[in-house]
DNA sequence: TGACGTCAAGATCCG
DNA sequence: CGGATCTTGACGTCA
């Protein structure tokens, strides 16, 4: 089994993928473009690694206008050394990468045009995993689309386009229920008549169906068919209602609770979970904790170290008793630890605790630091006093991190929103 | 014609 | 001038 998340990471130092206006797209600009986010994604891929992540979604930004006519750039081939020493990263770690085009690439479009243009984007996506060199087992997710008054007519339409695509996309295509108008059976019904896999997504079968706890998994088992050895593990989306939010809208961070609860329902090794969640990483991690067992202490308390700036800012209390609880030194304290995590991130930040967060990182490098760096922190206290924003305080903490090269510090998640 | 969703670029405002 | 905050863009469907 492996858990794994989309596209971006949170706390990771030095990883923001760039783009651009289709207005400024020129040719020497996306040069630059495509080689910042190549060397972005190797750092990325290298995260994942040492964390013991091992399913991980590329985003479709990676090859700004990747499938657009302006970008006639022969990417491919002009970063061909780049993307096989990205690849060759995942296969070296048994890494399974993906892609997922967006709502935007519709191929059963009664419009002709969208529809060549969502088999460019496939072509797209398909060439930058084939750049990396990975077999059809690392596959691109896609919706059916449009219904477009006749359900019967677009499903048809989504098979008829399947039939003209190229067959390294066929091979590398798998298809989801979405939560408006495809459900599982839809889904499972295209499958059939082209024979690729189905990804089956919790959160959307839940909307376009009321309980969604009855028969859930007995679906997910019915969806393992349509995965082919030569497709590899079968693999599911996973996300929760956000709270407050409209329906659909994924959650901040998956609560763990809910997620043990579907985990020992499933009561199966042989998937792999794509949690589609706002903090990205940090829940991948948390539930690939919560699922380890005889979990390493040491990964829990590395774990406990980045969190302790952002969870002393929004709880100095339940700061406290993540610490006691880890002296215990019990077996399996990870799901308390991450229950106590989910508790203190919801407290709102209180001035006080801001400072408290503030000085604690700060008495890490106290001792070096010069005078002009202590006037500048005290400046900066003055500020979150008067109630101001603590984002500039946290940009000068990064900095000093970084200058005096305090790594361990560098990875707080403390510093997640100014990264 | 605007909402939808998503992210960063670009624009503008502020001290 | 630099930092903080607001607006725009790129895509297709549906009301």
């Amino acid at each position: 089994m492996k858990i794994g998340y989309a596209c971006l990471t949170e706390g990771v130092p030095h990883v923001r993928y760039k783009s651009c206006l289709l207005k400024n797209a020129t040719p020497d600009h996306l040069m630059n473009l495509i080689d910042h986010n190549l060397k972005t994604l190797a750092k990325v891929l290298d995260y994942n690694i040492e964390n013991n992540i091992r399913l991980f979604r590329i985003t479709s930004d990676l090859i700004p206008f990747g499938s657009h006519p302006i970008n006639t750039l022969a990417w491919q081939q002009l970063f061909s050394d780049s993307l096989a020493m990205i690849g060759q990263k995942a296969k070296d770690h048994g890494m399974r990468l993906t892609m997922h085009p967006g709502q935007y690439t519709v191929l059963n479009s009664p419009n002709e045009e969208v529809v060549k243009r969502a088999m460019l984007d496939l072509n797209y996506h398909c060439a930058v995993l084939d750049g990396l060199g990975l077999s059809p087992q690392h596959k691109m997710i896609l919706h059916i689309g449009g219904i477009y008054g006749n359900k019967e007519a677009a499903m048809n339409r989504f098979i008829a386009n399947f039939d003209r695509l190229d067959e390294t996309v066929k091979q590398r295509l798998i298809i989801e229920n979405d939560d408006k108008s495809y459900t599982v059976e839809d889904v499972l019904a295209i499958s059939k008549q082209i024979n690729i896999p189905v990804v089956f997504d919790n959160l959307h079968h839940a909307i376009l169906h009321g309980d969604h706890l009855d028969g859930e998994i007995d679906l997910i088992n019915r969806v393992k068919q349509t995965w082919k050895p030569e497709d590899g593990t079968q693999k599911i989306h996973y996300s929760e209602q956000a709270w407050n939010k409209k329906i659909g809208s994924h959650s901040e961070t998956v609560a763990i609770d809910q997620f043990m609860a579907f985990y020992q329902r499933l009561n199966r090794h042989d998937i792999d979970i794509m949690l589609e969640v706002k903090d990205k990483n940090l829940s991948a991690l948390k539930c690939i904790q919560a699922t380890t067992k005889d979990l390493p202490k040491q990964a829990l308390e590395k774990e406990w170290h980045r969190y302790q700036a952002l969870v002393l800012e929004h709880s100095p209390e339940i700061f406290q008793q993540i610490q006691a609880c880890l002296q215990e030194k019990k077996a399996d304290a990870a799901l308390p630890f991450y229950r106590f995590i989910e508790i203190a991130l919801q407290q709102e930040v209180q001035a006080q605790n801001a400072l408290k967060a503030a000085q604690m990182i700060w008495s890490a490098f106290q001792k070096q630091v010069s005078e002009k760096e202590q006037l500048q922190f005290e400046k900066e206290i003055l500020k979150i006093e008067k109630g101001l924003s603590t984002v500039s305080m946290k940009r000068f903490l990064f900095r000093l991190a970084q200058h005096y090269e305090l790594s361990e510090w560098q990875n707080a998640y403390y510093f997640k929103d100014i990264l």
